[in-house]
DNA sequence: GAGATTATAGTACAGCGTACGAGAAAGCCC
DNA sequence: GGGCTTTCTCGTACGCTGTACTATAATCTC
């Protein structure tokens, strides 16, 4: 059985990985908006309809790509469930702002065996934690939700690389203009760190402490 | 100067409204995916270059069509802050599932006048609460969060009249297969609804509740 | 050597957003 | 009325997209 080591031409070989790993190159260059078939065949050396051998779709050279991505977050942790929820949720947010073009498709694409392994382990930990059941729920969606809406946040409001001119003018547009005074005030607190710069993780641990004292109310 | 009751060959007269109007039924029905500038004039009786007259763009016509579905969020609200908060997010969540494919673009495409306006009123709540500052900062992004997250969920996981056939084998897959097992029990623990049919509203009851007991919290 | 399998790729097609420019209809001014 | 300008509509064309279909080379199997 013929092994993926054929050439014609003198081209290169091509492999899926091969394919996902230049394709995650360019989505992370240029945006996943801007990745076609074509050039990354170009950028792979092959001809477009080659890539459709390893491929059956750009629907799910997406989807491979953003299991790629889930693939980068370390499932191992430490310490007491608190403390492995941290990780994981930190881990995936991290994840995502390494490759933000991710963040859109991370809730739309179904998900890739990476992605569910990554749920699958933030369910056994907070299993772990012995929560009620609804607690528990309502503990994970809170987690997953601010894992994605924060990582959404921090690229829709320019916090990235990513942030473009017009994107910042658009942002002091809405703070010089007098509309939506509050909105205004809420950006601003933002913007200015308001003493915590590490925000993401100050609000993951007003979840997690949330969650840890509804469990000792509980108890008690 | 020549108000829009221009006609050329007997064509219909067109509108940014009327534009708007059948753009956001076309994509109510086919997904913004299937949404084309070609379709979208030809539904209209016109050509595809008139549309261009009253949009700059493919992208600022969906902009438009986000602050259509945001319009439809009734900004008035009863009672004390919990309640008109509530109230917020509920108009949204329904909004959000009557056009689902305005989810993924609700928090990636740039806020509309309405879209803004909706922020404004629920910042304006959460001010009128008199929360300590930090609290009502994760206060008005756990809603958020839980308004889309929620959302993108319940069309994800195929709980609403948009769900494909493929959709329920994949989630069905999900549950019959042993892989994922705290995946499957999540799913089956939504799927049976476990109690409350309003699990929407259950959350966000528990996450009001929350603010609520920070408050009591901080003034005893 | 013959034939099946594996892998690569060219051509072609339908569809997309939209730049450009032509042209019709109405308003305005004299 | 006649001319000029503004408002609005639209046909054509270009470059781009995903991919169906088909051909063909290289290798494996027997």
């Amino acid at each position: 059985m013929g092994r993926p080591k054929k050439e014609r031409g003198g081209k290169p070989v091509l492999t899926l990985d091969h394919i996902v790993e230049t394709a995650l190159g360019m989505a992370d260059e240029q945006g996943i908006a801007q990745l076609s078939m074509r050039k990354l065949a170009t950028e792979l050396g092959a001809g477009v309809m080659s890539l459709y051998y390893y491929v059956a779709d750009k629907d799910t050279l997406v989807e491979a790509l953003v299991d790629r991505v889930a693939s980068e977050v370390e499932l191992e942790t430490t310490g007491d469930w608190t403390a492995a929820a941290r990780q994981l949720a930190v881990a995936t947010h991290e994840a995502l702002l390494r490759h933000p073009w991710a963040i859109p498709e991370w809730s739309t694409v179904w998900p890739g065996p990476y992605r569910f392994a990554l749920t699958e382990q933030l369910l056994e930990v907070l299993a772990g934690a012995q929560l009620p059941p609804d607690v528990a729920d309502l503990g994970f969606h809170a987690l997953t939700n601010h894992i994605q809406g924060f990582a959404r946040q921090r690229v829709a409001y320019g916090d990235t690389q990513t942030d473009t001119e017009e994107m910042r003018n658009r942002v002091q547009g809405l703070l010089t203009q007098g509309d939506y005074p509050r909105v205004a005030e809420h950006v601003r607190y933002h913007v200015e760190g308001h003493g915590n710069h590490d925000e993401f993780g100050y609000v993951l641990d007003l979840i997690l402490d949330g969650l840890a004292r509804s469990k000792a109310d509980c108890q008690q």
